[in-house]
RNA sequence: GGGGUGGUAGUUCAGUUGGUUAGAACGCCUGCCUGUCACGCAGGAGGUCGCGGGUUCGAGUCCCGUCCAUCCCGCCA
């Protein structure tokens, strides 16, 4: 069974050529005493011909049913010029077969292929047969394309003299991080190993060990809830690099995505890449993660409503908080329901209700519009630039929920506006951006202690560490965020290589006791200790990149195997449950509340 | 853990204020058809209305519970 070509690749020039082609059939039409197959692989299609007068297929013919897999032998023929396919690559040939041969019958489909009709299916079913959404042409190419992508950023990592080393699956627990799956340990009974989150540790590690430019494409696990871009099990490109600073890390990884870009879109990334300090983007966009592409900012209002009439803006303003607003441009017509929704989400997000204030027809409408006075409205008007057909959206309370509550505002009204058809967000724009200067700790108010925003590994900004003691707050990290279009891709830092360092920030800063920082960081403060240089490094999330790369919404289109959002892989059907046997081996008992299911 | 949306034929969906035998398109099966390419034409089969309970003379439709999927909040160092 050897094949001649593939579907794709016949032209005119191949006219008169005996040819095999394998391949599943997309569809067959039957016309009595002419049948038409078009033959699929991974490459393209071919028109094929078929004459039931021909004794060696009129047997065949009437079993021919779609996405069976068939060889046939035959003649590459040019069509007649009126029955030439403009649509099809290979369409102004055929083959005319001389014998076919069915390797495998396929059964009655779960659900339709083609693209339009696919994309539609529950997803939940797709899911169960898998391997028939992705016998799709365009999930394959979603698949092609992220192996472009590795494959690409394999090759620039190796041009910048990066090793590509593994590190272990099977880790510990690490305090102050994500869920993990905990796996037991059968030769060590009653411990247990958790799987690895990040190659964090290890690879700084590896620094250590005088590697100086490691990479991986490494798996990671976190048993967190699940969304449309966070899976279970997923893919970080994951690199350390020593005697650097954080300009380094930026010029490589501009590099690598015009890289990347350019290899897998035809595209030019235009480098360097804009910073913007937390801070800022905070203020602007409400996240940390802004998309850029439109604008629609956020404006600050305290100064204006310090001493307003209106208690709620002042109140707000005297108790340590803020008065902002974003102008939603030209949605003054939203619906009450629309409004309703966006009040909910507010509301979710901590608001107590959605102040508005709209323009339409010359005046302005708003249940809290008594309240301002003259001098208010003319500060609004100028410095949120209101027209006619706007309406404005506020919060007062504190800054992390104010920005919070009107970066989401902004986002939902953008979307309102592109389906108005009064905002154009360009689907094939690329803004990157590294979002800067996080704070290195935030503080947690339910456990009453500071936590560390990224990670305990990050280094402070030299001339902040004198704050660590005085006004941990205040100080900022050598963090850094690469963003695209309101994507957070991924994030790094330049790391405490210094053992004094990252002991005061685990015990001192972070409160962790000093028995618990033995038992888990014991053996990276030794390490240190050791002639550890400075290093740092970023981990971008591979399934995301894919996900943007591929124009798709969630990162289950660019996993050949993803799991639901309970975790559970459908065609599998895993998890599942445990023999006695193995539960015993792994000196593991379930509790007897929990129901199994064999 | 919480909130939103959805679950009716193999698939995607419709199903009015609760009312006769639950429909359409595609797919599937049978037959016809020599230039189609989403071929066409004729006929046919196919339903635990997610599951359980309740209200009612009567439930796909109303109520309660539950399961599943998905989106979001919490969570994701």
């Amino acid at each position: 069974m050897q094949r001649t070509h593939h579907c794709a690749e016949l032209t005119q020039s191949d006219t008169g050529r005996d040819v095999i082609l394998i391949g599943w059939i997309n569809a067959v039409r039957d016309h009595g005493g002419l049948v038409f197959v078009d033959l699929r692989d991974r490459a393209g299609l071919t028109q094929v011909v078929l004459d039931p007068q021909n004794t060696a297929l009129a047997a065949i013919i009437p079993t021919l049913r779609d996405e069976s897999v068939i060889e046939i032998a035959g003649k590459v023929q040019p069509r007649p010029p009126e029955t030439i396919n403009p649509k099809l690559a290979t369409g102004h040939i055929e083959v005319h077969a001389s014998r076919i041969t069915v390797h495998n019958h396929c059964a009655t489909l779960p659900f339709p292929l083609e693209d339009e009709k696919a994309e539609k299916v529950n997803e939940d079913l797709r899911l169960t047969y898998r391997y028939l959404d992705l016998r799709r042409p365009t999930s394959y190419r979603l698949l092609e394309m992220r192996h472009r992508a590795t494959h690409s950023v394999r090759q620039y990592l190796d041009e910048q003299k990066f090793l590509e080393i593994e590190t272990p699956t099977l880790f510990k627990s690490t305090p102050e991080g994500a869920r993990e799956f905990l796996v037991p340990s059968r030769l060590n009974p009653g411990q247990f190993y958790a799987l690895s989150q990040s190659p964090q540790q290890y690879k700084q590690m590896l620094m250590v060990a005088g590697v100086e430019r490691y990479y991986s494409i490494a798996r990671c696990f976190r048993d967190e809830d699940l969304r449309a871009d966070r899976q279970p099990e997923f893919t970080q490109i994951d690199l350390e690099m020593s005697f650097i600073e954080r300009e380094d890390i930026y010029a490589l990884i501009e590099g690598m995505l015009k890289r990347v870009w350019k290899t897998v879109l035809g595209r030019d990334v235009p480098t360097p890449f804009p910073r913007l300090a937390y801070r800022d983007a905070m203020n602007r966009f409400g996240v940390d993660k802004p998309d850029t592409r439109f604008g629609l900012e956020l404006v600050e209002l305290s100064d204006v409503f310090r001493a307003s009439a209106f208690k709620v803006f002042a109140g707000a303003v005297q108790s340590g908080g803020v008065v902002k607003a974003v102008n939603a441009k030209g949605l003054a017509d939203i619906t009450q329901g629309e409004l309703k929704g966006l009040e909910d989400i507010a509301k979710t997000l901590g608001a107590k209700g959605l102040a508005f204030v709209k323009a339409e027809k010359g005046e302005w409408k708003s249940p809290i519009l008594k309240f301002f006075s003259e001098a208010e409205k003319a500060e609004l008007a100028a410095r949120l630039k209101i027209e006619d057909g706007d309406i404005v959206f506020f919060a007062a309370t504190d800054w992390d929920r104010a920005c919070a509550i009107l970066g989401r505002m902004r986002l939902e009204s953008a979307a309102l506006l592109e389906a108005r058809g009064r905002l154009s967000i360009p689907r094939d724009q690329y803004n990157f951006l590294w979002v800067v200067d996080f704070p290195l700790m935030s503080y947690d108010e339910a456990e009453a202690r500071f936590l560390a925003t990224h990670h305990p590994f990050t280094s402070p900004v030299p001339e902040d560490i004198a704050l660590l003691d005085s006004n941990p707050r205040d100080v900022r990290g050598q963090h850094y965020d690469i963003v695209l279009n309101g994507v957070e891709l991924g994030g790094g830092s330049i790391r405490i290589h210094q053992p004094e360092v990252q002991k005061k920030v685990f015990e001192d800063v972070l409160k962790i006791p000093a028995d618990i920082v033995e038992s888990r960081f014991g053996y990276m403060l030794r390490a240190f200790q050791f002639g550890a240089p400075p290093h740092g490094g970023i981990a971008l999330g591979l399934d995301r990149l894919c996900a943007i790369l591929g124009g798709r919404s969630s990162i289950r289109d660019v996993i050949a195997f993803p799991k639901t959002q309970r975790g559970q892989d459908l065609m599998v059907m895993s998890p599942g449950v445990a023999t006695a046997r193995q539960l015993k081996e792994a000196h593991i008992r379930v509790s007897e509340d929990v129901e199994t299911k064999a």
